[in-house]
DNA sequence: GTCTATAACACGATAGAC
DNA sequence: GTCTATCGTGTTATAGAC
């Protein structure tokens, strides 16, 4: 704590400012040429800085691709915040959230090919489940959470606590098929929020009905058990 | 068709022997020393022949591991096929179909990981929704229509034609799960099965019942616009 | 501790000769 | 169809400069 005061900026440091160097130039190339076109040797080009810096900061190019995954969670997240200050009904909130997510992504859906693909892998800082993702994983979950929270529509008391854990694997999903959607402007992505929402909302409803009340208690066990 | 009789071996011309011979290296090789380790380079070498001899049959090494793929695929088919010729209960068969699936799998968990990296790469053949995996494809979904078709439960009309893919997907769920499951011996997956399957055939029963059956046509709906 | 410069390695993939 | 030689890549190693 003998760093002279720089509350705002996060870090000032000489290594931080080229870390973060570094990081922007890879970002940015990633997001002009795609993944596979930007390479180590570039990065370093574009930034000024030699190979072996890089590889100072960020032991992998994979790592650099996850700072680029932070930047977009973190975009997303504060494109809705602002929408769901107030609350309102259940359903109407969940569509905020998703397609404010979606409309975040939608320029980096070609690089998003190359970035799931190393996300998928079992162990690599990338995945969304990894220990290095647990900000921005954090940060999309809590999104959801305000979106459960601050929603006017009846919610069963004991889905409640687990909902947001829940939508945010369904927005994994989403975030699947969307990479996968080959339609102009990924046309079918947008369809299947706008169905999926009402669905999702009918089901929570349904959720507290008696006849449903123990499937919904099997399913939360099971859940809970496993995760 | 002036080749001569070979009715029961699949192809005997010069070059199908030598793609066998690469095929088969290649498989073993990887069975035997994970993805990684496992080199094109050490592919031709323990096959005899050259690198740019695999390349002209293989255009890539995802290509070789889709042969793999598709041997475990039907394994997993053909160990599971005996069991399910007598008609039963719905849970049970699905049950024997899943677990079966992942026994035949277990093997090849460590390298699952690497495989499903490729896997979920749009475009890539070894995706499981490329038309080059249709017949793995299809053997699976086979399977699962032999669940539904032989099922003694009464499944509802509606349902029942979409129901084996629906079923394929949630297999595919499963196996993405599998994937990431590092607790020992994949333990928990298969509590995931054991807990899944009564909780899948409850949804199935259900699906009939007057307060759902609205939901249960809204979701085919959307399942049929979007695949 | 931060950084440069350059070479070297092993790999997947390709080019072009035979 | 088959080969050898070579390319471009991520990554590592070396040897040092500020």
């Amino acid at each position: 704590m003998v760093k002279p005061a720089t509350p705002d900026t996060p870090e000032t440091g000489r290594g931080e400012q080229t870390k973060r160097l570094i990081v922007d130039t890879a970002v940015r190339l990633f997001r002009d040429q795609g993944y596979d076109k930007t390479t180590m040797r570039g990065i370093a080009q574009a930034a000024g800085v030699s190979v072996g810096n890089a590889y100072y900061y960020f032991p992998s190019k994979d790592h650099l691709v996850q700072q680029f995954y932070a930047t977009v969670q973190e975009d997303a997240a504060a494109a809705v915040a602002e929408a769901l200050a107030e609350p309102g009904p259940f359903d109407e909130r969940l569509r905020v959230a998703l397609t404010g997510m979606l409309e975040t992504m939608t320029p980096y859906h070609a690089f998003a090919g190359k970035f799931i693909k190393t996300a998928v892998e079992p162990g690599s800082p990338l995945s969304p489940f990894s220990a290095e993702s647990e900000p921005a994983r954090e940060r999309s979950i809590a999104v959801l959470r305000q979106v459960v929270e601050g929603a006017t529509t009846k919610i069963d008391a004991e889905l409640k606590p687990d909902l947001p854990e829940l939508l945010w694997l369904g927005q994994m999903g989403i975030t699947l098929y969307w990479v996968h959607d080959t339609s102009p402007d990924q046309a079918k992505t947008r369809l299947l929020i706008e169905r999926a929402v009402p669905l999702i909302d009918r089901l929570v409803t349904l959720a507290r009905m008696p006849g449903l009340k123990s499937v919904t208690r099997e399913a939360l066990k099971m859940y809970r058990l496993l995760k």
